[in-house]
DNA sequence: TTCTATTCTAAGCAAACGCTTAGTTAAGGT
DNA sequence: ACCTTAACTAAGCGTTTGCTTAGAATAGAA
């Protein structure tokens, strides 16, 4: 048998991903990662191929590590109001000494637009399908809303996490809390 | 008397800004800026001083690239119509092929986020106030809007406008328009 | 203990980064 | 025609990038 591993893939994902989420991609060097994750790059290449292989996983750890709020969202049952709350919920989430983090979705799509790779993009559709198909149940729990009215209101809900997800990073809680409200207004 | 300059630094500052605007900050190499400003990095460097001069001149020369824009907002009087119509001009104005190319000021602040240098962060903020008090101006045309109201709607505007910039690099038309509805329905 | 298989350390690879500089070219006043 | 001055070309500076690799360390099977 041979020598085993000092680490635990799961753990140090877990903190490159929050070293990704505070710089982006092209903003975290190897480097970096290494102090961060505490293991050589001979390990970080071992473990997951490249840069790019270390990235991909952080998403999915990201996802998971979502879940948390997610679920409240997947458990609500009082239609609108349930969206409203995982607005909030997010802010929290997201929250970082004064101003936030944004969302490392969100920031990665902004930073990497449509040259991201086929495989990372795949992760971040997926992402941004379940969150509205999320919504989408929630606003079919309002029993008054038509199926043309829930599909304008998912698109418009889809674009506006993309303000808020921004607008956490740059914008004090006044802003963000007048943003909310005014967004669920009439909805 | 000595050797005249072969170009004129607003045309070459154009170039650069549309790469920027393209590429990003980090994704824009000095190597890039040579080929598509057409000049050497010797007069880039004698020009502008810096990679970080030719950007933050490429941040003014965005903003009287959107004047064409922003002035029909400046001139209009029919209150929050006046604001919409700005949305659906930002779609138009930054569209490139099928999908847009965003804000250039609001992809650079989601670039480089409270890390960017003063000089460069004073002109990504001259520019959201600017806009911020057209938004202003505008509703206030609307006689039936208190100023508390105002000042929420104006949080609202400025925060959904970070929205369309990023959801016009990503969603298609039918998503976006539906954005565009929904936000104003609630005004 | 000896051997084998795998992880670890640390040095170093080529390429790209922002930026500089020595040397050549050209404009216009004298 | 000559000289001064600034703009040009192109080579190259030191660093950092993502990634690789030779050699030492360490676990368990024999």
């Amino acid at each position: 048998m041979a020598r085993t591993k000092q680490y635990k893939e799961e753990d140090v994902i877990q903190k490159a991903m929050n070293l990704f989420w505070r710089n982006g991609y092209e903003g975290t060097s190897v480097r970096m990662l290494e102090k961060e994750m505490g293991i050589n790059q001979f390990s970080i290449y071992a473990s997951f191929g490249s840069k790019h292989g270390v990235f991909v996983e952080s998403i999915k750890a990201y996802k998971s590590e979502l879940n948390s709020i997610r679920n409240v969202l997947k458990n609500s049952n009082n239609g609108v109001l349930g969206i409203k709350q995982f607005f909030y919920d997010f802010l929290e989430f997201t929250k970082e000494n004064e101003k936030g983090k944004g969302c490392l979705v969100c920031n990665t799509v902004s930073e990497l637009g449509n040259k991201a790779e086929p495989d990372l993009m795949v992760e971040l559709m997926k992402f941004t399908e379940e969150l509205r198909t999320l919504f989408i149940n929630n606003l079919q729990q309002d029993k008054d809303r038509s199926e043309e009215m829930i599909e304008k209101a998912a698109n418009f809900l889809t674009t506006a996490m993309l303000g808020l997800s921004l607008g956490s990073r740059i914008e004090n809680e006044t802003q963000l809390e007048d943003y909310i409200e005014m967004t669920f207004k009439k909805l």
